[in-house]
DNA sequence: AGCAAAAATACAAACGTTTGCACTAATTGC
DNA sequence: GCAATTAGTGCAAACGTTTGTATTTTTGCT
């Protein structure tokens, strides 16, 4: 089965390849007859465009590249389908690599994006991602990079991001509602762009329920599930905590199963309140309550962004993504 | 910043490009002299191997592409986690496509991955995937294809899955153990080799306990979570059953919700056992019992298998990765 | 030293497009 | 009716490698 190339549908309508090439791509210096004529034959002769001899040629391709710390995180997989889904439907491919949270990984990620010449980039940052000084190489390059969710600002170009402070803040506010008292904070950390703003949305919220803010009830680094279980413990019995709003679900999970193992009671002496509705969320016992970040539509906005960029608008967006708290049992003192 | 090629730095040595070539590819046709001094200056000069330009050459890359019916679920995200691992250690990319379980989506990304000439593809067929021709194409056109889990025989080359028999009769056969009479089966299409396997482990268990093996019972296309509670349903209140052994953890997440819902005590007069081992089995309450299908080791496994193709191995291995029982709650009647 | 064989390198074509420029034919304006 | 524009197409180079073949240089041997 010989591949067959534009040369061929060329020779066959005794015309050249470039006009067959500018046919293909619709040039307004073909006439409409010899287009219509280019399109049929190859659509007869079954030809399919050769995208690395264009990506050569061209020296960019339609090929979008992704980067992001994980796929195995609800919330970063329901980003790409949402990239997917539109970026498919607008003719562009998407490829994805994970940084497994590792700058190495991260660089050798951005290599390879580059040598194989994506059109743009979509990602977002590693945890020890710092310097930035393989990104800001891509900049220069002149690949569109869109950065969403871990972004970070010395970069330019557009960027998605939730509305963290706003969905800590609610976080916080319902837990206060609740009754509770002695609020800690479970973070990452806080180089990130997302949970420093997160831990702000706390802040806030204490001050404004005119409550003090101690650093001594934040723990930094405090987002998967083995420090929940630890750091629940420490609050419990060194502060004398009776709530806990945390960054991230994995470490409200530890959090729900250090407590379910020494025998405090979920919401009624302590209250628990994570972030990313994770699908597991709403498994547990009790279930837990957290805030949805609306990941799929997050994964469109991103898209549109890397399409406008790609067809070479300069205006870089900045879009805010409107989060929403799931209220659960793991919270719920009060019932309405 | 200008790009630097193969042609900068022969001129810089005042050899030939294809010398350059050659040195960089450690061809032995070169001598050790010249081909440090190449390897020496291309680090210097910051060189960076145009990708593309080598594909288009050479007809194929050093990228593997990857076809996976969702990324979402955890089986397929930890296999690919478990192929890149060792993909890239060997000095190769991973591409990743979803299929979505559609069949248009699929054949879109085999287009796709043929377009930017892919060296391998690996893939899982998606639940509507039939014909298979596009599949077949891939194939003609010497492109090695490796098959895990979701696998079709008319399709030559390498296979990897679970031992979906036996992780469906120990599931069975440990069910039996503790006292579960009338078992249901909670299958996915059985036109699918996975579902069909882990059905006829279900059937033999059954049958060398000297129990008739009863079609009624087995409900087909009953692997996510609404089919499960409709059907736990029918088999409590149709069947008179006392135990079901699911083909996917999402329907056994589905019954066990609906047998609360309806007040049935798990696992004390109902019994719940699924496949996957999904991150919620061991977070549920009770917690489920369900097949670890050791996703990473087949990752690994299927990553070895198509660098032995891409290296021109002939062989099509077949391999079977084993599979663990993994007992909790929901199906633990006897405690030992 | 001289010659054949082997080793090292050079040459040039090829991969399949895209695109600036040149060219011809058709159309427009006056 | 003629120059000037425009529309439509062809020509040829370029993108950066790889690789078969030719050529030169080195080596080993007598």
């Amino acid at each position: 089965m010989k591949k067959i190339t534009i040369k061929d549908i060329a020779r066959k309508l005794d015309i050249t390849p470039s006009t067959v090439s500018r046919a293909l791509a619709d040039n307004s210096r073909i006439s409409p007859k010899t287009r219509a004529k280019v399109m049929e034959t190859a659509k007869k002769m079954g030809y399919e465009p050769n995208v690395i001899a264009a990506s050569l040629r061209k020296g960019t391709s339609d090929t979008v590249g992704m980067i992001v710390p994980g796929i195995n995180r609800s919330f970063f997989s329901n980003v790409i389908s949402g990239v997917e889904e539109m970026l498919n439907n607008a003719g562009f491919n998407l490829i994805i690599s994970q940084s497994n949270e590792n700058l190495k990984k991260e660089k050798l990620a951005v290599q390879t994006l580059m040598q194989n010449r994506v059109g743009a980039v979509i990602m977002s940052l590693s945890v020890q991602s710092s310097g930035h000084s393989h990104i800001k190489k891509m900049v220069k390059r002149g690949i569109p990079v869109v950065q969403f969710d871990r972004v970070a600002s010395d970069i330019p170009g557009p960027k998605i991001v939730n509305d963290n402070f706003t969905g800590a803040y609610v976080s916080v506010k319902h837990l206060l509602e609740n009754g509770f008292k002695r609020i800690v904070h479970f973070s990452g950390s806080l180089g990130i762009n997302v949970y420093k703003e997160r831990m702000e949305g706390y802040k806030a919220a204490l001050e404004e329920a005119g409550m003090e803010f101690n650093e001594r009830f934040v723990f930094e680094n405090s987002i998967i599930r083995e420090t929940g279980k630890r750091n629940v413990e420490i609050a419990l019995n060194k502060l004398g905590a009776d709530a806990v709003f945390s960054s991230g679900d994995f470490s409200a999970l530890g959090a729900l199963e250090k407590l379910k193992e020494m025998g405090v009671s979920v919401p009624e002496e302590f209250g628990v309140s994570g972030f990313a509705n994770e699908p597991f969320a709403e498994l547990m016992h009790p279930t837990l309550t957290s805030v949805e970040q609306n990941p799929r539509e997050m994964g469109n906005r991103i898209a549109l962004a890397i399409i406008k960029k790609l067809k070479g608008d300069e205006e870089d967006e900045n879009i805010v993504i409107p989060v929403d708290l799931i209220i659960r049992e793991s919270s719920m003192r009060i019932k309405s």
